[in-house]
DNA sequence: AATTTAAAGTGTAATTTATACACAATAATT
DNA sequence: AATTATTGTGTATAAATTACACTTTAAATT
C-alpha cells in the first residue's frame, strides 16, 4: 500500500485525517472487474463473450465485466459478475493480472484487475440466448474490444500453466467423468495430444481419482468407467500437487 | 475491462460522453503500487523496507510505495518508486497481486498492486542510511502496517516459485559470480540445502553459464571460477528454461 | 445370431532425469 | 612446510518419463 505521499515526499508522520484530504483531492480512477470465463463443451475450451456495449466497439466481443462497488472486494465483484451472468456460485475464481494502460478505455482512465474464472458448462445453459452472450472456442478468438484480446491471452497462457500444477481441470468437468473426457479436457487447455496410456497411469497414480462405480452411457462402443475426484483427498494432502509437466 | 455499467444494466449501446458521465459520478478508489524489492547480502534474501509514516503504524515497517499517478502506467508507477528509492533502473520488476480489501486502508479505500522486483546490492548502498529504511532479511520480517505482512508473504511465495522456472535469480547476484555464490544465493531464496555437485552440474548442463577466465579475489582459500549469465543465449533460445525443479 | 465399429483397458522395455555420495587439487594463511 | 577451507570432478542407483500394440467390451449394423 502507498505511503500516501505523493512521488518523493516522505518522511512526515501523518494522521488519518491529512491522509483523507490528501487522498480525496488527488488522482482516482475508476476499477473494473474482467472475468475471463471457460466452459468445456464437445471436447472445445470455450470462453464466455459478450458483444460490446460501447459504441466504437460496436460489433466486437468482449470479456465480462463491470465496476467495483464503492464496499466491493476485489473476489466480491467477480463473484457478482459471475453470478449475474452465469447464474453460477461456487465456480473456480482466481486473480490473474492488473491492466492499467494509462489509454486503455477510450473514455477515461479506467484500471481492471482481471479474473479466471472455470465453470461446469452442464450447469450453466442459461440466458445465453436472449442476451448478447457467446461461448466461443478459445483458438477462435480474434480481435476483441478494448485490451480484451490481450488480458484474454494472459489469462489463457496462465490456466494453461496452472493446470499443470494444481487440479483445476475437474472443474470444468461433470461431477461423475470418464478419463477419456478427463484427457480430453487437457488435450483441450494444453493444445496437445497425449499418450492415453501415459495420461492414465498418470492419474492412476496420483491415486486422486475415485471409481464411482458407473460406466458411460449412451456411447455407441464400450463404455468407460466413471470417476470423480477426491477433493477430499486432495485437500488433506501435505504434499499437494506434484504438477503434471507432461 | 468494465461494460460501464452498475450491476446489471448491460444491453444499451453507449456513447463516450454518456460513459464519462457515468464514471465521473459513480465510485472511484487511490490506486497505488506497492514494490517488494528484494536483495542479496552476505548469503542473506533481504527485502527493502521503510518506517510508516502513517500515525497508526508509527514505528511499524511497510513497503515501498506510493499512488499511482494520473498520467501513469502501472509498471511505470512501479519503476518510478524503484529509482526514487534506490537509485537503480534496469531491474527485473514483475507484477505480482492486487489487494484490494475494502478496509485494507485505514483512511479510505485504497487498492494497491504489488510487484516485486530484484535488485543488485552492490549497485545499491546508497541513501539507505539518511533515510528510515533498512533491509531485513526475509526470515525475520514480522508485522507489518496495513496488510503489508500479506502482500509480502504473496510476493515471497511467487519469488520462491518463479525462481525454479526462470533464470530471474541473476539479477541479485553480481554481473561476475562464483558457482558459490550461485548456490548460496538458490540457497537463500528457496530456503533449503542443495547438493554441490548436483548442482553445479544442473546449471553447466543448461549451458548458460559462461566462463569469463577470472577467480575469485580476496577468498582465504581457493578460489572459484567467475561466470556470467549469457542472458543473449537464453533470449534467443525458443525452449527457454525447463525448470530448475529441485 | 454374427459381424462390425470404436473406444476401453492393460504392461513392458528403453531412455532420461534425479539423487546420493568421496577424494584429490589449489590458493591463502600460519 | 603444514594447515585450512573450498574448488572441482564422476559414477552407480533409483525414479520418472516415454514409446509403443493387443485383447476386451458394448452398441450398432447386417
Amino acid at each position: 500500500m502507498a505511503q500516501a505521499t505523493v512521488a518523493g515526499q516522505a518522511g512526515k508522520i501523518r494522521t488519518f485525517k491529512s491522509i483523507q484530504t490528501e487522498v480525496q483531492n488527488i488522482n482516482k480512477v475508476a476499477l473494473s472487474v474482467d472475468c475471463v470465463i471457460f466452459g468445456f463443451d464437445e471436447n472445445k475450451l470455450k470462453v464466455l463473450l459478450i458483444r460490446s456495449d460501447l459504441k466504437n466497439f460496436e460489433g466486437q466481443w468482449s470479456l465480462l465485466g463491470d465496476l467495483v462497488l464503492p464496499d466491493e472486494g476485489l473476489d466480491t465483484a467477480a463473484y457478482r459478475i459471475l453470478k449475474q451472468r452465469t447464474g453460477l456460485n461456487d465456480v473456480f475464481l482466481e486473480q490473474v493480472q492488473t491492466f492499467g494502460d494509462v489509454h486503455r478505455h477510450p473514455a477515461s482512465r479506467v484500471v481492471t484487475v482481471a479474473y479466471c474464472s472455470l465453470i461446469n458448462i452442464q450447469h450453466h445453459k442459461l440466458n445465453i440466448l436472449d442476451n448478447e452472450l457467446h461461448w466461443h472456442d478459445v483458438g477462435s478468438v480474434n480481435e476483441m474490444a478494448f485490451d480484451h484480446k490481450k488480458i484474454f491471452d494472459a489469462t489463457y497462457l496462465q490456466l494453461q500453466k496452472r493446470v499443470r500444477e494444481h487440479p483445476l481441470g475437474f472443474s470444468l468437468l461433470p461431477n461423475k467423468f470418464s478419463l477419456r473426457e478427463l484427457q480430453n479436457l487437457y488435450e483441450a487447455i494444453l493444445d496437445v495430444k497425449l499418450d492415453r496410456r501415459n495420461f492414465r497411469k498418470k492419474f492412476f497414480a496420483m491415486d486422486l481419482l475415485i471409481d464411482v462405480g458407473e460406466i458411460e452411457t449412451d456411447v455407441p462402443h464400450r463404455p468407460g468407467k466413471l470417476y470423480r475426484f477426491d477433493y477430499q483427498k486432495y485437500e488433506g494432502s501435505t504434499r499437494k500437487w506434484s504438477g503434471i509437466a507432461f
